[in-house]
DNA sequence: AAACAGTCCAACCGCCTACCA
DNA sequence: TTGGTAGGCGGTTGGACTGTT
């Protein structure tokens, strides 16, 4: 019988998205919250299918992103996730606030791939690469788990070891860690931070969509890119009591 | 300055799963 | 129980950008 398409491939627009669809994409959010994305393109006035709205609301518009490379802390983190999960990329951006998982599927395939590499560590395994030179160069411990985590160092140490750079303390870059009584998001013990994502299940529920457009004060988490949804909030285009329903 | 190669990342595709009637 | 639908996920692609020759 086959399955449906996602959206009649007719008149339906594909490719990059405008400012002008972002902002009615925003708009509609804002002003309904997130109901079926089916229906969303059609009562936004958009000409994409509901699949492209949602990849483009959670990938790139969502007000909780972080943009921007990742840091050494997040970097290793995701390996070690990595490690346990696999491609879950899903899995590994929930316990990464702010990243989504095709952010951090790109990351992992341009950067984090190639290092792993470099370093004699199979990206898929992260068990030390047989017989490869960079392997040979990089540790001759014979230990094959001493090998592995003593990569694993070397890593951290050549891209300034996450146990010595600070995580970012610039107030965008942290907006949407949640507060906790520990000073996780400190930079003090990134050891601590790797632990606690580990064990804890965060809430990263867009918190902000329980505030109102009108509580919504300094600046927002996201950057320039989307600087006109300042304007937009500032011009008081989307109504008060419409965000948290 | 132009051509080419390499890199990056937003967006798309197709499959899977959960949910509902 | 079954079939249809919608949302979510991971893999892949293609175009823009950047660096090199």
């Amino acid at each position: 019988m086959g399955r449906q398409p996602c959206c009649d491939k007719q008149g339906v627009k594909r490719g990059p998205w405008t400012a002008e669809e972002d902002k009615k994409l925003i708009s509609f959010i804002l002003t309904h919250g997130r109901c079926c994305w089916r229906a969303v393109p059609k009562l936004a006035g958009l000409l994409r299918c509901g699949k492209s709205c949602r990849l483009r609301w959670t990938n790139y518009l969502r007000p909780d992103l972080k943009r921007g490379l990742l840091s050494t802390a997040e970097e290793q983190l995701v390996i070690d996730l990595h490690a346990k999960l696999g491609n879950r990329w899903s899995k590994i951006a929930a316990k990464l606030p702010g990243r989504t998982d095709n952010e951090i599927k790109n990351h992992w395939n341009t950067h984090i791939k190639k290092k792993l590499i470099k370093l004699g560590i199979d990206p898929v395994t992260h068990e030390p690469l047989a017989n490869t030179k960079a392997a040979s160069s990089q540790s001759t411990a014979t230990d094959e788990s001493a090998k592995s985590s003593n990569a694993k160092d070397e890593l951290s140490l050549k891209e300034g070891s996450h146990r010595e750079v600070p995580l970012p303390t610039d107030s965008s870059e942290q907006s949407s860690w949640p507060d906790s009584g520990t000073n996780i998001c400190s930079g003090e013990d990134p050891e601590l931070l790797v632990n606690w994502l580990s064990e804890a299940d965060l809430c990263v529920e867009e918190p902000w969509l329980n505030s109102t457009s009108s509580n919504i004060e300094g600046p927002l988490p996201w950057d320039g890119a989307t600087d006109w949804l300042l304007d937009y909030l500032d011009f008081g285009m989307c109504s008060s009591n419409s965000v948290d329903d």
